[in-house]
DNA sequence: AGCACGCCGACT
DNA sequence: GTCGGCGTGCTC
């Protein structure tokens, strides 16, 4: 009989596919497209995606190889989730297998298939027989029930951001708008993204309650591989229903969704940073598109990408003005000028006075400080020496508890020296302040106040910071010192102060992002504060933001709760400078032991090509040059027309290729941080 | 990217 | 004498 030759994407960087023969076995059904197979790659064995079956090829019989093994027992993937890879790939300039593969669970691409026999069977066994039910449907108030309305109206695709502040209700939108979905026929399938998972139980529990008797996955980075298979399996299969996921579960294999939601949509945890670095708000519209089904992106603080979509009637804004939850106020915003009140321990005395009214109540407080660590720097008065990491260009961030000097970049640790050492001098100076100094002064101040501190560092271990949120919520803690972890998914009943300590340094920071990033994250943070704590007489809870700037428009736009004037003026001052989302952008990193040799590459990079309609800046090096001994540059590439970037960026990337550098370099596409 | 081969420097 | 550094070459 003929060989059949099967094409195959691995996860390979070279950008073509590769070709494998397949003998027929007379018991044996023919491999289909979508389906995974094992395959001898160089010296390995790896597993591909079958993206086409042939008669012929064009490779040479002397190079052709026997495919290893096909995973019939695992139903294929589909032709659409096909093109979601092939599109992800094309747009992001990576090879389809680069997307494809990491895409599939572990388990499934291993050699042995025992663990896929086994969570195949699992799976039936957690089939539910009983009819779902879904419990208890809060009342809406009438923006939500048209939101709800306008969600699942009609057929087709829509893009929908739904613009309210925390409070407003817009799980119980997404909620119910999920609930008319699955009603609609017994297949149907919801995909919920959410920015950190860990962060956000109450999201999870919430939904599992609601939706009891159907079926729920989650999808996270986080998960053992047996489980991760399982529930990837249970989506893929159909037989789950509601799959919740972070970013990576955008890119699972869905074969009856009828819908998206991303809450938190302006959440920078939706871009990966690493790999291929994509975005999965951008890949939910996409998908949504292609699938004809709605996706509903939701945020208190929009992104202005998506701000601007909605201003120009590519996503149907839906606006959520009144707080859902019953007599619930917005918190008052006041600015504390730290240039006028000197704080001491970091802490100015309205602020300490602040929290002694809530110590005195039984109300808790908490303290938003984003910078972990005991003091950003360790300097020395007499001879200048500064803490400075040997690997990369920035500071080691002194750690009290563990006596040690850290960075944060690279992970290089060093015992605290007793004394300076190029001078000897024994009186080392802690510069700045980091929650484990705040943690610290505040015990002085409240020495008889239960003081918690939140961040990376005290959630190390896995299922500690769950840990610790508990804590606070059993009223365990009265005040709750945190980093921007504490910003997100919790919301603490007893929280009637929130203080925001030093935030200033992203109103001046390189990246034109900086602000609109702070301003999400004061207004999450803020949200923090009392959504059920307005009770009866009581008052609203209170924000207090101490600032060398009070007079800066970020911090008005706060006190006045006014996304509107405050994105609208980003906006215009974007257009104006002919900045993203009014132009496309991609960058050419490039990184190398010496500074000069990543420079003369993008130099090189910059002057191979000519392209009408796109600007090619000069290259710079990184904000931060230096991370783990190599110098780090970067060259950015702009267009006011996005698939003009994307055809240059073809061509211009496989000259790259041939130029066979020995600097390590790569393109991003639509970075967020530059 | 992996992974192997290959050719030069300081260690049991 | 070998362990191991990273240059370079290849992957159907």
């Amino acid at each position: 009989m003929e060989p059949f030759y099967l094409t195959i994407a691995l996860d390979t960087p070279l950008d073509r596919l590769f070709d494998y023969r397949w003998l027929a076995v007379a018991d044996e059904p023919r491999p289909e497209v979508g389906q995974i197979a094992l395959v001898p790659f160089g010296r390995q064995e790896i597993a591909g995606l079958i993206v086409a079956v042939n008669r012929s090829t064009e490779v040479p019989a002397d190079k052709i190889k026997d495919v290893l093994a096909v995973r019939q027992q695992c139903p294929a993937l589909s032709n659409q989730w096909i093109d979601l890879c092939r599109f992800a790939a094309d747009y992001y300039q990576r090879p389809l297998g680069e997307v494809a593969i990491p895409a599939l669970p572990k388990n499934l691409r291993a050699l042995k298939p025992v663990s896929l026999d086994r969570n195949l069977k699992k799976l039936t066994k957690l089939k539910l027989d009983a009819a779902p039910e879904v419990l208890q449907e809060k009342q809406l108030n009438a923006e939500q029930h048209a939101a709800v309305e306008q969600i699942v109206g009609q057929p087709g695709f829509a893009a929908f951001l739904l613009h309210g502040v925390t409070g407003s209700g817009k799980t119980e939108v997404y909620l119910q708008a999920t609930a008319k979905i699955l009603a609609r026929d017994n297949t149907s399938q919801v995909l919920i993204l959410v920015p950190e998972i860990n962060l956000t139980p109450q999201l999870e529990a919430n939904i599992r309650q609601r939706f009891a008797g159907i079926q729920i996955s989650t999808l996270h980075s986080g998960m053992a591989e047996g489980e991760r298979l399982l529930h990837w399996l249970a989506a893929h299969t159909g037989q789950a229903r509601i799959i919740l996921g972070t970013r990576l579960a955008i890119l699972s294999s869905l074969p009856h969704l009828q819908m998206i939601v991303i809450d938190e949509e302006h959440d920078p945890s939706y871009k990966q940073q690493e790999g291929l670095r994509y975005s999965a708000r951008d890949l939910a519209v996409w998908r949504a598109h292609q699938l004809a089904i709605p996706v509903v992106l939701g945020s208190a603080t929009p992104s202005l990408e998506t701000w601007q979509h909605s201003k120009a009637g590519r996503y149907r804004k839906l606006e959520l003005r009144e707080r859902a939850v019953k007599d619930a106020v917005l918190p008052v915003v006041k600015i504390i000028n730290t240039e006028r009140e000197k704080p001491s321990e970091g802490l100015t005395q309205r602020l300490v006075a602040a929290i002694r009214q809530r110590l005195e109540k039984g109300e808790q407080s908490l303290l938003f400080l984003n910078r972990r660590g005991y003091a950003p720097v360790l300097h020395c008065d007499s001879c200048g020496w500064i803490s400075n990491c040997t690997r990369c260009t920035a500071h080691m961030v002194l750690h009290k508890p563990d006596k040690k000097l850290r960075c944060h970049h690279c992970g290089l640790e060093q015992r605290i020296t007793r004394a300076c050492p190029t001078c000897g001098n024994i009186d080392l100076q802690p510069l700045g302040r980091g929650t484990q100094r705040l943690e610290e002064g505040l015990h002085s101040v409240f020495p008889d106040a239960r003081i918690f501190r939140i961040d990376a560092d005290s959630t190390r271990l896995k299922g500690s910071a769950e840990a610790a949120f508990d804590t606070v919520h059993r009223g365990e803690v009265d005040i709750l010192i945190g980093t921007q972890m504490v910003a997100k998914g919790h919301d603490f009943k007893n929280l009637t102060l929130v203080a925001a300590l030093n935030p200033d340094s992203a109103l001046f920071s390189q990246d034109f992002r900086a602000s609109e990033r702070l301003f999400a994250q004061l207004m999450q943070v803020a949200g923090r504060a009392g959504r059920a704590a307005q009770k009866e007489g009581g008052n609203a809870s209170e924000v207090l933001i101490q600032t060398r700037y009070p007079d800066h428009p970020l911090y008005h736009a706060l006190m006045a709760h006014d996304y509107h004037r405050f994105a609208d003026d980003l906006l215009e001052e974007r257009q104006q400078a002919a900045m993203p989302p009014f132009i496309y952008q991609a960058l050419l990193r490039a990184e190398a032991r010496e500074l000069e040799t990543a420079i003369a590459f993008l130099q090189e990079a910059a002057h191979c090509t000519m392209h009408h309609g796109i600007t090619i800046n000069d290259p710079i090096p990184m904000t931060m040059t230096r991370v783990h001994n190599m110098d780090r540059a970067q060259l950015l590439v702009e267009s006011t027309s996005r698939p003009a970037l994307q055809v240059f960026l073809k061509e211009w990337i496989s000259t790259l290729r041939a130029m066979k550098t020995r600097v390590k370099w790569g393109v991003e596409i639509d970075p967020v941080d530059i």
